[in-house]
DNA sequence: GTCTATAAGATGATAGAC
DNA sequence: GTCTATCATCTTATAGAC
């Protein structure tokens, strides 16, 4: 494969990125995708064989890289708190750059349920993760790490999920809300650590 | 009234309603929902001009109904307590029947910025519900209750977006994530109180 | 590898009969 | 109000020149 080829298929593959992160899969247009690239519509059926094909493979990307960055922080050689602190920052800093992205993920794995979750480990590394060692051992009587660790999760990208519904309620502007995204920082280790017991 | 005498208006955004929240807009076609609503493809543009106002209608249902909701238990007239029960349960009641909800109603408000959100009175909801004013009063200091509140819909409502990377991750079945989901009953009210200050 | 041209079919919307 | 038939356009995908 020479460098053209790979900067051609990178091309489509940003653009696409782009469009699909946009508008969903449904209203983006093959054309659209070629037109954004600069390439010829025909390129993107050389390349990858449809839309749909294109697609798992933006999608796997995306999602892939979003679970493998969970599964570094979640081994890290730190502390179980400087764990939370780094989950919550990752996230924040990513969603930040690309709120679209849960909405879009949640969406579009609605839409497409299968290829995109199964091949991705999602199961082995909550089974194995250090975080989850620690957390387990930190759950209160009757509660699951599940529980817990769904809760570090809600409390993180939900907010960026329903940015314009909290936009459109509080009056805010994009500056306020990324200002309320910055406080969380400090406040969700605060009340997620509090759900745990106390470190012995 | 029997389910003959239901006029075909009604009929056509049942069947809207039931696509649009399974398929999304862009792949939900006018000829879909003319065949499940048992009518012809004509009569959706007989009632309804477009799709895309269709779209609107029904949108504005759905998210208008989820808002007024929450309208009624917010300025419920029992404890603070209470409401915030009240809320969990109305929420998990609603999203175990929908479970797609969320993730629609969020990916098409963020795919139509426009006449959905803003009509909706969602602001003044906010500024003069009795639950704000008591959650105001429970704040820690230098924390807003918008801060607080979002945590209270993040933890309902995310796990129920995210439902099919949480069965995928954790290989629990449909059933197995309803019982989360009804355990998350009694205990959400306890974590979020537990972020406010003690009642007086 | 990249292009032009076009096939083959789906889509939203409308005209007009009844 | 409801239907059939059809239009104009857009869609994905491919054939074939260079």
């Amino acid at each position: 494969m020479t460098t053209k080829d790979i900067n051609t298929a990178n091309r489509i593959k940003a653009a696409a990125n782009r469009l699909f992160a946009e508008k969903g899969f449904g209203r983006t247009t093959t054309r659209e995708i070629a037109t954004e690239a600069g390439v010829n519509l025909a390129l993107l059926n050389y390349y990858f064989n449809s839309k749909e094909e294109l697609f798992q493979t933006i999608m796997f990307e995306v999602v892939g890289g979003f679970i493998s960055q969970l599964q570094v922080l979640l081994n890290d050689d730190h502390s179980f708190e400087q764990k939370v602190q780094f989950v919550v920052d990752n996230y924040i800093n990513l969603l930040t750059a690309r709120p679209d992205l849960p909405v879009f993920m949640l969406s579009e794995i609605r839409n497409h349920p299968h290829e995109v979750v199964e091949r991705l480990g999602l199961e082995k590394l909550i089974r194995e993760a250090l975080f989850f060692k620690e957390l387990a051992q930190r759950c209160p009587e009757g509660i699951t790490p599940v529980q817990i660790f769904m809760n570090l999760l809600s409390l993180t990208i939900f907010p960026f999920a329903a940015k314009p519904l909290i936009t459109a309620a509080t009056g805010a502007d994009g500056q306020q809300f990324q200002m309320m995204m910055e406080q969380r920082r400090k406040l969700i280790p605060i009340w997620f650590l509090s759900m745990l017991r106390p470190a012995n």
